[in-house]
DNA sequence: TTTTTATTGCTAAATTTTTTTCAAAATTTT
DNA sequence: AAAATTTTGAAAAAAATTTAGCAATAAAAA
């Protein structure tokens, strides 16, 4: 995680960067062509000082008096991102949840694609789900030997996970989006990003209680 | 959002301390009635002086040479973050993910009460998801003024949720969950927690871009 | 009972993150 | 072409967050 002058990039900016890229997006799609650092913080309601902090973190993307190319920087943040690299994705646990992220098309518009379903109930094998057919989850090693996969999505209760971790982990899998109600352990070499919705639906709930709804911006 | 010294509490406490929820009623499960910082920060990787720091923000729960007593703790923190308190909650949108929501029990275990469920989608309307009715959207007066929500889970396209959020707000609803792929703009006493799926996704893209996996405790 | 050990809660230090400030540079206006 | 305006990038300052240190205190052991 270094960036071009080889000092590392905090995480807190990286988080936000996605936010940028859907904003510049946006933009990108109304036909404009330019922003600067202020008009862009007033849209988002951060501060324009932060957004040029952050945008320097990987080099000087703007020009004094003009401010920033919106294209330019739209395409910059997501080679940052790694958004063109394309990611062969395979989601594990073929419920509710997993149904739904299955269906959910945004993901392959950003280089997210979907390769495969795997389930433990051998009555979803064989059927398809927005294409892609439900394999048994015995059959992943054959599968990866046959064809890889780059990311996981843990969408299974969290007494299987810890199996079904060490199994992806064994064929090389290089990130898992863990969406169980539990935290995994990992090499240092595979990423992981937890989505713990009950633990966002807790944060609401003291946001609730206590009133405190100033800006969600680090939501 | 003041604690009991009438000092306001950053939001990233409030973050953590579901994660503190969780591993406590995992104890308290396995029967463990008392734990020190020390241990609970190695089971949880982080520091015991976290910890420590995150709770005296809401008054000392401990005890010197004896640590904490796992059922009170985990009863305060509840209380903190509002959960003994129940809320009558609604999900607009049947489509995939507002379908694997309303099927998802855990949030039921909390006091998230699922008691109504609307689209925009006539077809939808009259079929029933985990036992609740699908309503038309137009029917939310209705509703509200009948019976009343506390908390809305928008999982519905984006192009329909400004409208929505509006009407919601307009209604006194307390909280929003919101999964649709935009930023809402509400007043100020309306909680928002944003679950944005394709920001974390992206997250998960840099962390293996840049081989960044060092313990993913703050995603 | 006394001593030793464990552990909190608080304070202070260190670190990280955000905001402020401004010279330098490019654009836009006159 | 010159002057005025805009805006970045970087440095410095301020604020927030995390970690370290330790006195006070309770529990456990001797």
């Amino acid at each position: 995680m270094k960036s071009e002058n080889n000092k590392s990039v905090p995480l807190v900016v990286i988080k936000r960067l996605p936010r940028y890229y859907r904003y510049l997006g946006e933009l990108l799609k109304q036909g404009v062509t330019r922003i600067s650092s202020k008009h862009l913080s007033e849209k988002m309601g951060v501060t324009a000082s932060q957004i040029r902090q952050d945008l320097n973190c990987f080099g000087g993307f703007g020009q004094q008096g003009y401010g920033y190319k919106i294209e330019n920087l739209y395409h910059e943040i997501g080679e940052i991102l790694g958004l063109s690299r394309g990611y062969r994705t395979i989601i594990i646990g073929a419920g509710n949840l997993g149904h739904a992220l299955a269906n959910h098309s945004n993901f392959e518009k950003r280089g997210f694609h979907l390769v495969g379903i795997f389930d433990n109930n051998s009555e979803l094998v064989g059927s398809r789900i927005n294409q892609i057919p439900v394999s048994h989850i015995d059959t992943i090693e054959d599968f990866f030997r046959e064809k890889g996969a780059d990311i996981a999505i843990l969408a299974l209760p969290k007494h299987s996970v810890k199996e079904v971790v060490d199994r992806l982990v064994a064929l090389g899998i290089k990130g898992l989006w863990n969406f169980s109600y539990t935290d995994i352990d990992v090499p240092d070499d595979v990423a992981v990003e937890n989505v713990h919705l009950s633990d966002s639906l807790m944060t609401l709930s003291y946001k609730i209680t206590e009133g405190n709804t100033a800006s969600d911006l680090d939501a």
